[in-house]
DNA sequence: TTTAATAAAATTGTATACAAAAATGAATTT
DNA sequence: AAATTCATTTTTGTATACAATTTTATTAAA
């Protein structure tokens, strides 16, 4: 039995992580044009990993073409599109099915989320979407919005940067809605939230977004 | 997605749309191992081309960890509770916006489906689908259905095959609600409609399916 | 100055070689 | 016979070389 820790995994999936991060964290601006030489070199690998990454980059849609997306406008309503029906569904899901255990960790995500530090709260909000996503017990709808999950990141980011009002709360509602067992005010209640996340962001000022 | 399309220029894309089709006709078995190095001599290209395939295949769901997959019912179930959110919000809003030129379009598809033969009506009714999905005017709705086309294919193969009873009427239905500008109708049927798809596969007996 | 044509450079696509890892199978022990 | 070890083979992951393509720069013509 082996208790060291596996330190190094494949290079394929460190570049895909480190990629991803530096354009999640702006260290690869919107619009910056991937070269995969350039990047082998900065990595340290050869273009093969580097090109495996940008594919599924690319799947993800945070890489358009070699360059990297800046998500407009118009790409959030979409994906928010998206977001509410699927996560509207789950929240449904969740109000017929979830279980006591279940609830408790969706009640911790709220409480670390009042509580905590600014990446604590993105965290625990990441957390409790997560979890009403699986909720839905479909793995289809888990991988669509796992998908989406790098550019919803992005997003996120801004708007508990920015401190939109009533957002835990809202997350508190709608747990309270599930708990009541109630199907359409959870669905309704992860839809309008959804709704509100997207408005508070597309009304923040230019120079906020992403 | 159609099975054997104009020639491609890339081998990447050749030998996508090859492997796909091998998977889609049969020819390649649910279950099969895919080994890299015997596909790409059958192919007659190098690995390069074919490990890219593969990954995409991957994301399409139609292999997973370098087998084949043949999606047993729980796949093919969650598959279509998404189909009925997606697609029923695209009838929604095609009830809302449609044009007269596109709901012509749609009742070509009917007439075509009703008129035609076993690949005609196939492919007509893969095509009132697919309108009805742009009409939501979501790039990332489109997307999703797009990914899912290839399983979601030998799923109407056999469903088409076995001539489901009131398949092409229920479209007529979607279209008239559509006409009618009944969002709430059109969704709703659109929902039942697959429901109904799902259940007339699933008592299908076992040798029929896939 | 603008446009068209084309050469040069940069970049991506594909093939191949080799290394790492995983799977297979035979020999050994229990 | 069942399990364990270890060597062998198979298969995948990564690096590198080269070909095809795209982009960029440059020059010549309008």
């Amino acid at each position: 039995m082996q208790l060291s820790k596996q330190v190094s995994q494949s290079a394929n999936i460190q570049c895909y992580e480190q990629l991803r991060d530096k354009i999640l964290t702006g260290e690869l601006a919107g619009g910056t044009k991937l070269v995969e030489e350039r990047l082998a070199e900065d990595m340290g690998v050869s273009r093969t990993p580097i090109r495996e990454s940008i594919r599924r980059l690319e799947q993800e849609g945070l890489i358009k073409n070699k360059r990297v997306v800046k998500p407009g406008d118009e790409e959030l309503r979409h994906i928010f599109e998206v977001r509410m029906l699927l996560e509207g569904f789950s929240a449904r899901c969740a109000a017929n099915y979830l279980d006591e255990a279940t609830m408790a960790r969706l009640q911790d995500c709220i409480d670390r989320a009042f509580a905590g530090t600014y990446e604590e709260t993105m965290d625990a909000n990441k957390s409790f979407h997560d979890l009403i996503v699986e909720a839905s017990r479909n793995p289809e709808i888990v991988k669509i919005i796992d998908r989406m999950q790098s550019i919803v990141y992005l997003f996120r980011k801004a708007v508990v940067f920015y401190k939109r009002p009533m957002l835990i709360e809202e997350h508190q509602h709608i747990l309270d809605a599930i708990r009541a067992r109630d199907a359409d005010g959870a669905e309704r209640l992860m839809k309008q939230h959804l709704q509100a996340d997207l408005d508070f962001y597309l009304h923040l000022p230019r120079e906020a977004k992403l």
